[in-house]
RNA sequence: GGUCGGUUUACCGAGUGGCUAGGUAGCGGUCUGCAAAACCGUUUACGGCGGUUCGAAUCCGCCACCGACCUCCA
């Protein structure tokens, strides 16, 4: 375990070695979902991110224990809304249960995280499952002293907080700052403080979801689950929290508060946080309706939309940038990932048949060395990437023959792009499988070799009657130097 | 208004005090019965104005513009 990772933390806003609290073992908490709607492309970057990181750490030969969390409470949706739940609000339109809602929008989740080929967390709790432990930790928090009871309702005190601890660190908040610009709302009145937050909430009348505690018949707060859960599984003090930026204030603010009040520990070591996807310069978010939903990615239904994606492209998309810096969703850049991700898999196709020569005019090392400095560098996906295409021109060179791999090279690349851009980025190829491309491919080499036959005979006539009508069908022949590749249109 | 971040070539997007990032597109070439594809090569940069420096796109200051957060949000 001698990893140079470095891990740009958003706490101390610097990049700094990583190094577990307990090695070999990590624990890592992802912000997951709340489970109301379709997932959209804003959903695909947290994902790819920290299994980005995942899998990284697991090639580290760490023993991770990775836990994203499922929120099927419903937090509070806008002060229109007079404090009525998100899934609620969701169930009553379409006549569901509120377990149905997030039953059918987790599964369609789950579904979409596999097609991006995102490996499973260890743990995937739901906030339903841990009221328990939810009050338990309200009641350590009033145990200490950090939170107040009023009408059933239990919240944080934020100013008894800060004068022990430092509210705020997280964000850059200041609290003076953040008493003059706080929002009138719902039950504000309550509050000793605006800046005050919600531990429990007593249920109103027509509230469904609804659990009973110590204070009320209501519902745990906005930030509460992720403490109690994230402790629950990974104690006190845990190696890495990962989640969009957009939570940095006020969830994981809140987060740490909670958890600095029960313990007494800074609950967090390095917090690591993705930005944002945008859409014409301006974050893709379900609120500001201009997302894109995966489903609809992979359709391509879509009125933005050119054409389908599929999960690779996006997955190959997002890993061309930088997880901390913005992404523009756009159809030309997409369709650049399309060709470059082709590019890339056509080239570990190639290096399969490659033959060795007696010596090599590459350094496979530097590589591997090159490779492996990128996603030490707080995992610059793109940097490694752009790595990789050199590994791509010295297999176009070698099969052209320009340049030399000896054998032992040639198993060291093959090695080096299994092990970066199958098991790190998690790429795949997804042309391979499926008995309906078993079968084409077999009836495609029949037809190729008729049109190999009439070529030869120089019967332009037929092999060119051959290709126009297999394009009228939808395929595309392209001539090599021996042989023919044929794709779909 | 407060806090934080960004402005890179046609597009997406890295990076760094002096050395071609990369992908896509474009252009030139190789291959080829033709076409397409593939491969090779290659042009166009670092928001503006000052400063520090032998040297700045990279550091500092000011200005302009854009965005995120401050309310649920990935």
């Amino acid at each position: 375990m001698k990893s140079q990772l470095k891990l740009y933390n958003s706490l101390t806003r610097r990049k700094k070695i990583f190094t577990p609290l307990h090695p070999p073992y990590v624990g890592m908490y992802v912000c997951g979902p709340t489970v109301y709607s379709e997932a959209h492309l804003g959903h695909a970057r947290p994902a790819i991110t920290f299994d980005l990181l995942y899998r990284y750490l697991l090639h580290l030969e760490y023993k991770v224990r990775y836990v994203r969390n499922i929120t099927d409470v419903g937090h509070l949706e806008n002060d229109a809304d007079e404090g009525e739940d998100k899934i609620e609000k969701k169930a009553r339109l379409e006549h569901l249960e509120p377990m149905e809602v997030v039953q059918k929008y987790l599964n369609s989740f789950l579904k979409n995280m596999q097609d991006l080929n995102t490996l499973h967390p260890s743990i995937e709790p739901r906030a339903s499952g841990h009221i328990i432990e939810q009050i338990e930790l309200i009641k350590e928090i009033l145990e200490k002293g950090y939170a107040y009871e009023i009408n059933g309702s239990v919240y944080f005190d934020v100013l008894k907080y800060s004068k022990k601890y430092n509210y705020g660190k997280l964000s850059g908040r200041v609290l003076e700052d953040l008493q003059a610009s706080t929002r009138t709302l719902d039950g504000q009145n309550e509050k000793k403080n605006p800046f005050d937050f919600a531990l429990w909430k007593k249920a109103t009348p027509g509230h469904l979801m609804r659990w009973p505690s110590p204070w009320s018949v209501g519902f745990p707060g906005w930030h509460l689950e992720c403490s109690a859960m994230s402790t629950k599984y990974l104690g006190d003090v845990f190696d890495i929290h990962g989640g969009g930026m957009d939570l940095l204030f006020p969830h994981h603010e809140c987060e740490i508060a909670q958890s600095t009040a029960a313990t007494g520990n800074e609950p967090v070591r390095y917090w690591v946080h993705n930005n944002m996807i945008t859409i014409d310069g301006q974050k893709m978010a379900r609120s500001l309706g201009n997302f894109i939903t995966l489903d609809q990615l992979f359709t391509g239904d879509h009125p933005m939309l050119q054409q389908a994606y599929t999960p690779m492209t996006i997955r190959f998309f997002l890993l061309q940038a930088h997880y901390r810096s913005t992404i523009d969703f756009s159809n030309e850049a997409l369709q650049a990932a399309e060709k470059g991700l082709q590019k890339l898999l056509k080239a570990i196709e190639t290096l399969k048949k490659l033959k060795p020569s007696l010596t090599s005019t590459v350094d496979i090392k530097a590589l591997w060395n090159n490779c492996h400095e990128a996603m030490d560098d707080d995992l610059n996906s793109p940097m490694l990437l752009s790595h990789l295409f050199d590994g791509v021109k010295y297999i176009n060179s070698a099969n052209d023959g320009s340049e030399k791999l000896t054998a032992a090279d040639l198993e060291s690349l093959k090695k080096l792009f299994n092990t970066f851009v199958f098991d790190i980025l998690g790429l795949k190829d997804e042309a391979s499988g499926g008995n309906e491309e078993k079968l084409a491919d077999d009836l495609m080499k029949i037809i190729i070799n008729l049109r190999q036959d009439a070529k030869n005979k120089k019967e332009w006539g037929i092999s060119d009657k051959i290709r126009d009508e297999l394009k009228n069908a939808g395929i595309i022949l392209k001539d090599l130097k021996d042989g023919a590749d044929w794709v779909k249109e």
